[in-house]
Formats: structure tokens, sequence, C-alpha cells
DNA sequence: TCGCATTCGTACTAATTTTCACAAATGCCT
DNA sequence: AGGCATTTGTGAAAATTAGTACGAATGCGA
């Protein structure tokens, strides 16, 4: 079977992850642009947006199919549909909070994930004081009870908010439970088994990746 | 003035970005391995930590200089103390934190930034109310403070958590007042002048580039 | 001291990613 | 209806990034 880009189903195998990254940045900028009431957009145009030139914008959607018409552009609303599908954004995924501290309350709180499909419906930790209490509409659940709410719940994705130490066996426990992905806030990279997802969220790396070019004894 | 690399200073310029943010994780590494007493290292250990090839990190490094030994592999010591300064990181910098909300306070709060080099010496918040309030031990002050606060406190980078709309507007600010570097934590890229480095923290960006890969519908 | 197992640094090769540039559509305007 | 200004999709070229493989050190152990 030798699929085409632009069957039915999309390749995921042999699209370069470097362009699965950038394509929820076209959604953010598609999803604006329709709020704004645009029609129609051209890879120009979305190219000055996102600061990439538009023959990579053609050539990142050119590997999921043919979405624009010569001499005109993009549907403003079709690619956006299209593109969330070939995400898997076009729903809800239902996520879980593990680690309900400062920054976890703060996620908990933070409304930009519910208007992307994100919606949070579920709150572990693994303090005593800390069940029971209820942060964002969601009661905190303890750990042994991650196993029960995953399945009832349908969870696929957890962010991860726990101390560095206990972050692996937060993983761990959680992968065991059956989600797919995880958002990890602590500075380590998690290992997980095959088929599940990781991304970290570290700031400081982020900061130090910056500094280098903010000394002043530039040579050159 | 043609530089070998190896010589007293480093070219920053015709480094490829992605090698100096591998560098970071490099640092954490070595930072753990020497408070563990280990001596010495290979790229071969240094890789199977990282999860990365050894001949790559043997290539990264040799953009700076010659800091291993053939038959022995790196100083630990020597190795981070080198890396710390190409990345200038060897000594502090000064943070100011704009945004007291939820996330803000969780960032001020967060104990993993002053280890690393990064002193937050300032937070800033527009809301009247939050002004004048005390959190881990700084006093919130007015955005009209930014400018005096960033030149007596010599801040160089800013972390910003503030709304969506009012974040490029912040960052405009807070650039005028001198800062080089910015974090920023609003689910938009802002513009900023040449000379201003941005990263950007953007959870939700990361999940929707997992969950293309989480769907079943898999194709092969 | 000599040989040998390591491991670096790097020239060279391979793979990946980006950009170029142009044929083929498209639709507007006269 | 025909010409023209646009803009896509895509091979091919260019640029970037990663990986291979090997000479040259290094130091340990006999």
């Amino acid at each position: 079977m030798d699929l085409e880009p632009g069957s039915q189903n999309q390749r995921r195998t042999d699209v370069p992850e470097v362009v699965v990254a950038r394509l929820p940045q076209y959604v953010r900028i598609l999803t604006r642009l329709l709020q704004e009431g645009a029609e129609v957009v051209s890879s120009q145009q979305l190219g000055e947006k996102l600061q990439v030139t538009p023959a990579q914008i053609r050539k990142d959607l050119s590997y999921f199919g043919r979405f624009g018409k010569q001499g005109r552009g993009y549907s403003v609303y079709h690619l956006l549909e299209r593109l969330k599908l070939i995400l898997g954004i076009n729903s809800f995924w239902n996520v879980a909070v593990v680690g309900v501290g400062r920054l976890g309350r703060a996620i908990l709180s933070y409304p930009g994930f519910t208007p992307d499909g994100f919606n949070i419906v579920a709150a572990f930790d693994a303090n005593p004081d800390v069940v029971g209490e209820t942060i964002a509409g969601l009661t905190v659940k303890a750990l042994d009870q991650m196993d029960d709410e995953v399945s009832s719940k349908k969870i696929c994705i957890a962010i991860v908010a726990v101390p560095t130490a206990h972050t692996q066996g937060v993983v761990d426990r959680i992968v065991a439970c059956g989600v797919r992905g995880v958002l990890n806030y602590a500075p380590i990279s998690p290992q997980v088994r095959d088929g599940v997802r990781v991304r970290n969220i570290d700031p400081v790396l982020s900061l130090q990746s910056m500094t280098s070019y903010l000394t002043d004894n530039q040579v050159d």
C-alpha cells in the first residue's frame, strides 16, 4: 500500500517532526484570521505573520495534501479544519494535572487550555492535606485514584508538575495507567516506553540558551 | 583577525543555534556528575545520559575548543566551567518578573532559578491592588518604576507573565528600559528589535505538537 | 619501556531541512 | 473570450545538521 500525500489519511510516519511542530503555529494564526473574518490567505501573508518563508509553509502543507488554489491562496476555514484534523485537535482531549503545588494551581486556573480543546478533568496530588481541596472546580484526588480516574474519564494526557525527585516515579505511574502523552514541568527529561510522548517545559534551559547571546564580549 | 576554535574568546557567531541550545543540557548533566564526585566523563557516557550520539557531543564541543584528552575523556569540572563561560552562566543574571498573577507568583516562588544563577530581584504588576504586596521576599512595584529598577538593579532579563493582550506592550516597555532577554509565557510571539532575544513558553503548542502522534488512526 | 585499549578531534560522507524557481491553475478585468 | 497578475505545488539545488571513521594522543598494565 502506497499512500499518496493527500490521500484519506495522513502519513504521520515520514513527516518530519519539525514540520509537525510548526503546524500548531499555523493553527494559531488561522484561528485569529478566521475570527477577524478573513476568508482567504496566501502563503505569503501567512509567512509574514509567522516570520517564515512562504515556500516553507507551502512545503510543510504539501506533506499532507493540496489545500490551496493557485492564484488565490488557502481558504482560512478549510485549511484550519484540515490542520486541526491532522494534528488531532479537532475534538477534545481529556487531561489530568498531577501535582497541585503553586505551579499546578496556576495550570489548573489557566484559561488557555480549554479553548484549544484540552479539558482538564482531574487533579492529583500526593499530599493528603491537598487531597479533597477544590481548585478551579476540580476536587484533588490521591495518586492511588489515578488508575480509576484515567479509565473512567478517558484521560490521555497528563500535565506533571511535581518536585523533580518525584517526577520519574509519577510519570511511570501515570503511564502505567494508560496515559500516552506527558507534559512535564520538572527540570529533567523523564524516560518513557515506546509509544508515549513527552514534552518538557523548562524555563531555566530556555534562559540558558539565551544568555550566551546577551553577553557583550561578542567576537567578530 | 581569524580566530581559531579554541582561542580565548568563543565565536558565538557562526555557531549553530541548535548547538548552543544543547549546551545547557550538557551543563545539567555535568553539574550532577560533579556532585556525584565524578572526575572524568567520556562523550560516550555523556551521550548515554542525554540520548545523543557521542559524536554529536564531540562535534558540538569542537565549535568552542578542545576540552578533552584522548584515551581519557573530559574533566567534569573543567568542561563544566568552560561551558558555563561559553553560555555566560558563570556568574549571576538579575531577572525581573513582570506580571504577578497566579503564574507570576508560581515563578517568583520557584526555587529552580537561583541555583542556576538567575536571581529574581524585582517584580512588577499593573494592578494597584497587587503593587506593594510582598512575595517570596520581594515587594511588587508598579510598571512605571521599571525604568529605575532595571537600571539600579542591573536587570538584563525579564520573565513576562501577563495577559496575552498586554504582552506586546509590556515587552516593548521593558525592552525600552534596556532589558535584552525576554522569557514570555503568553501564547504569542512578541516582536522585538534586533539584539533582543525572546524565548516563549507555550504549553498549548507543546501539547498540540504531541496530539497527532497520540491518535490511533496511524497509517502504515 | 612497550603494547594495547580508550577516546578525542575532525575530515569526510550522509541525511535532513530549507530555499529556489518555474509550470500549471485561477480568477479578475477589459 | 483572452490576457494578465497571482499564487500554488513541487522537483531540484543549496544549506544545514548529524553521523562515520580514522589518525593521533593518552595512560594503564605487563
